[in-house]
DNA sequence: TACTTTGTCCTTTTT
DNA sequence: GGACAAAGTA
């Protein structure tokens, strides 16, 4: 119940007690970010200076945000009812559920994830006579949610060429099915409660002048549509508190842009940006590492992570001859981790891409080693439960023609692709929903939603759920099928997920009073389901360096630090793509306390075959005296390059570098370089050719495009 | 209509 | 190696 201000370090406690005024948190890795966060609401409150309601505090997820609030709570006497506190779109979705006249959104508007997503564009597709190899489906929906993150309708769309105009003529046909079928996407969210705010001068007033202190966390991962969100929600005379760490940006590949911290620096006219420098989590040679290897990076705001603990063990590397061979030597590495009593649970294997676990868990699972590996298909995700949601939201919302499709022959009930055609062919004509127009034997599945809904109605929502995975026949059709335990059990769990989605839930997530079953619908929308079975019991963690973040452990093993995987081969041609990867690295490598491990391996089998990978360029960018290899240093790559050039010295080479080799100079320029251009600006080398006078390298300028330059003849400079 | 087989494509992903 | 969609078969 106490403040512990004395526990404070001079610059937490000036961020904690800053009276009102903007405030810029540069908070490094381990720097005590969320404490001081959480401690200046309470502070805050305790002091008298601002009433609980008048507090807004924003994070990206929910386990942040319930982390934040239970921290909160721990900390003042009274319970911070009325703060809100939540996710950007757990916020917004509260805004459209108390304001959806407003909005023009029925009160039980369904909340599309991305999957749905992807889905309601592929049936738009369809539906327009699109061609999919012209426009597949992903990028269609990935140019959706950029227009939308940076706040931009398709009128406002930029009509760059032929291409451009078509795909705005498909983003305003999306929206106009989206709004017909009363669904709204997880960017819509945002965009959508914005213009409310913009439009409704009234609403503004309203919340501008309830908030009077905006706290904002990772606000290096907002989108330029969440900052404009922010501005607008509190706009008079709030004070805005943003916490964030540039060096920990790597989500710009989905909007992110770091860059809104120094417009928030300039914008709001901040006095003093405080620094969180202290690392309370790291030993000083894991600090080092990290600093070092991030000083690589030109786009940086400036910082340096300093510890008062110990330099520690030198970081370890190890070089696998396969990937296999890597996967084994984690293996003997965490048991003899466990032998000197480290809990399996403080344990973490991080690797780039998911693709990766794979052999590490059969190297486990064959050695009887327990683990848990994040990230995957979370519970409300899996296909039995998205079943049952999907009968759930036509019993909320009929027009939901996703839903619809998803289980109209699901179980099969003899309704296939050409009744369907027929259907919405009808449903088209009609202007109506495909619930409306169905007759027949899709007639039958619509009195049977009809019956659903009639018989559940005023039912307590665990009932409702009971009932209408029973009557759907999902239930049967898994209990029929010989690999169906697992599904039939999850199906359950939905039943019981149900039944413990309880009345605060309900509040805290939506705000005012809105139907049990929406509200339930809209959880399971808006938090996937991450705390899965096996939590907490002692095994060794496995996940994604994007996943790791904010998390910390005792020893972690960074693994496939290859050139091609990490730096992964598709970031060198995006524009910073690099200078992200390295903040990945950084990440990745600021998680461990006490012991990191560090491994390569020289093959390693990806798509089918197998990649003879050279090691990661950031393993050359860490300092030599912090590192004890384990293996002969890069023996791997020194045996290849003396075979390579033996070979080259007897055979013309026979086609162009394998991917594995780091390209060579080309006039002066390599693959993967930053440049500047004194008309295009700065870009990234993504190829080269010939040599001399005649070398050519292509060049990504980003919103300039890709070009072929001359390098004899174009004024490129090294960036 | 419903199930099986073949050909394509691969990051990361808080919500 | 695995997910997904289109094409093939009963």
């Amino acid at each position: 119940m106490s403040l512990r201000l004395e526990h404070l370090n001079p610059e937490q406690l000036a961020a904690v007690t800053l009276p009102d005024e903007h405030a810029l948190v540069l908070a490094g890795a381990g720097s005590g970010k969320t404490r001081v966060l959480t401690t200046r609401i309470a502070w805050l409150v305790k002091n008298g200076l601002v009433s609980p309601q008048a507090i807004l505090a924003v994070t990206f997820t929910n386990k942040a945000a319930r982390e934040m609030l239970t921290r909160v709570t721990a900390m003042l006497p009274v319970n911070p009812r009325g703060m809100w506190i939540g996710t950007f779109h757990g916020l917004a979705n509260r805004l459209l559920r108390a304001h959806h006249r407003e909005a023009s959104l029925p009160q039980a508007f369904q909340i599309l994830d991305s999957q749905d997503q992807l889905g309601a564009v592929k049936r738009l597709l369809k539906a327009l006579n699109v061609d999919e190899d012209r426009f597949p489906p992903r990028e269609v929906q990935q140019f959706i949610n950029s227009q939308k993150e940076e706040g931009v309708r398709p009128g406002e769309a930029a009509l760059a060429d032929e291409r451009a105009r078509r795909l705005i003529e498909l983003y305003t046909a999306y929206d106009e099915q989206c709004q017909r079928e009363g669904v709204v996407d997880f960017a819509e969210l945002l965009l959508r409660s914005y213009e409310l705010f913009a439009r409704n001068e009234i609403l503004r007033e309203h919340y501008a002048s309830r908030f009077r202190h905006v706290l904002v966390d990772e606000f290096q991962d907002t989108n330029r549509l969440q900052y404009r969100w922010l501005k607008l929600l509190a706009a008079r005379g709030a004070c805005y508190f943003a916490v964030g760490d540039d060096d920990q940006s790597i989500y710009t590949f989905r909007g992110a842009r770091p860059g809104n911290m120094a417009d928030f620096e300039r914008e709001f006219k901040v006095r003093k940006v405080i620094r969180l420098e202290q690392n309370y989590r790291s030993h000083g040679n894991i600090l080092d590492a990290a600093n070092a290897l991030i000083s690589n990076n030109r786009n940086r705001l400036g910082k340096n992570l300093w510890t008062a603990s110990g330099a520690g063990e030198p970081l370890r590397v190890f070089e696998g001859q396969s990937d296999g061979d890597e996967a084994r030597w984690i293996v003997e590495e965490t048991r003899s981790l466990a032998r000197e009593g480290t809990p399996l649970s403080r344990v973490a294997v991080l690797y780039r891409s998911n693709a990766q676990s794979r052999v590490i868990e059969h190297a486990l699972f064959s050695q009887s080693v327990p683990y848990r590996v994040y990230g995957g298909l979370r519970f409300f995700e899996r296909a039995e439960v998205k079943h049952a949601l999907a009968y759930l939201r036509l019993v909320a919302s009929p027009g939901d023609d996703n839903s619809f499709l998803r289980v109209v022959n699901f179980p099969a009930r003899g309704i296939g692709a050409r009744t369907i055609e027929q259907l919405q062919d009808a449903a088209r004509a009609r202007g109506v929903s495909l619930f409306e127009a169905a007759e027949g034997k899709a007639g039958a599945f619509r009195n049977l939603i009809e019956e659903m809904r009639a018989g559940t109605e005023g039912l307590p929502l665990k009932e409702i759920v009971e009932a209408v995975v029973a009557k759907s026949g999902l239930l049967e059709h898994y209990k029929a099928e010989r690999e169906g335990a697992d599904r039939v059990e999850n199906l359950g769990e939905l039943v019981n997920a149900a039944a413990a989605f309880s009345e605060e839930e309900r509040e805290a997530e939506s705000g005012e009073v809105v139907e049990p079953l929406t509200a339930f619908l809209t959880h399971a929308a808006l938090e996937a389901g991450e705390h899965q079975a096996g939590e907490g019991q002692e095994a060794l963690q496995l996940m994604t360096v994007h996943s790791a973040k904010g998390l910390e452990f005792d020893a972690v093993f960074l693994t496939g630090l290859e050139e091609g995987l990490f730096p992964h081969e598709q970031s060198v041609t995006e524009r910073d793509g690099l200078e992200e990867e390295r903040r990945l690295a950084y990440v990745a490598i600021t998680r461990a306390r006490e012991r990191l491990y560090l491994s390569h391996a020289q093959t390693r089998m990806l798509h089918g075959q197998t990649r003879y990978n050279v090691p990661s360029r950031f393993l050359e960018e860490l300092p030599e005296g912090l590192l004890k290899w384990l293996t002969p240093r890069f023996a791997g790559q020194r045996a290849r390059e003396a075979r390579f050039s033996a070979a080259q010295a007897w055979h013309a080479p026979r086609k162009k570098e394998p991917s594995f080799a780091r390209s060579r100079d080309v006039g002066g320029f390599r693959v993967g370089q930053n440049v500047l251009h004194p008309k295009f600006g700065s870009g990234v080398i993504v190829d080269a050719e010939g040599q001399g006078t005649d070398a050519r390298v292509q060049v990504n300028f980003g919103s300039q495009g890709v070009k072929w330059l001359a390098v004899a003849v174009a004024k490129l400079q090294a960036a």
